[in-house]
DNA sequence: GGACATACCTCGGATCACAAAGTATGCGAC
DNA sequence: GTCGCATACTTTGTGATCCGAGGTATGTCC
């Protein structure tokens, strides 16, 4: 990936996935797919992103994790949900993206004649 | 800093910085003070982060820096201005950044009925 | 049976913001 | 004159997070 996208990355994908689960639980490869097909391809993390996220998330006490046999494949897979600090994470990442967004505007769209 | 906050700007710093110097060639606390006011102090950059960006977009040959004695001060200042390509690379991160704020909605802003 | 998708796991490298520590000087208050 | 602060610049180590490579395992399709 481009490396100054990687950058701008950073920060964001803890967002995106404490919102995907916020919505509903999720497991790792489902978290993956969804992020891609959501985003238009935009968001197209790897394993080697996502899973370390997710036990980085687990061990800060925002999400758990279970293992589950769903009932469509007899594979075990790992669902991960949102703790109660979880979903507060969640809104605050929401917030902090928001502000950032505004911030961002602010500075690259003033009109000239501020500039003065 | 909030630590999650950090992560938001990575890749910011830069794209604030190539932008305010597309505008006009600033130096380097002038470059942290405008960032600040711009935007109400939500870029209240230290001068630990600026200046070593300065000197690493000097050295991939984004901006040119040069001392200069200004007429209302005895002081001496180094004022950066954009090179051609880091002018093309001004315009690339705010493309980028673009890119990044729709790719963000589209995940962060999905009606919830498109989720199933 | 082999390739690929599915599903998960681990670790080293790269990058960038931060902050601390530093030097230097001009200016205003005392 | 001295002190504190703002102004202006410089250097360096740390920490966090993304990336990708490499790994295991299994189900499905050809």
């Amino acid at each position: 990936m481009d490396g100054k996208r990687t950058e701008f990355l950073k920060g964001c994908t803890e967002t995106l996935v404490l919102h995907l689960l916020a919505e509903r639980a999720m497991y790792g490869y489902e978290l993956i797919r969804e992020l891609r097909e959501r985003s238009g391809g935009a968001f197209d993390l790897g394993q080697g992103t996502v899973y370390p996220l997710l036990y980085t998330l687990e061990r800060r006490g925002l999400v758990k994790g279970r293992w589950q046999q769903s009932d469509d494949t007899s594979r075990a897979r790992k669902y991960y949900g949102l703790t109660r600090r979880g979903a507060a994470a969640a809104s605050a990442r929401i917030g902090e993206w928001g502000a950032l967004v505004v911030a961002m505007a602010r500075v690259l769209e003033a009109p000239r004649a501020a500039v003065r």
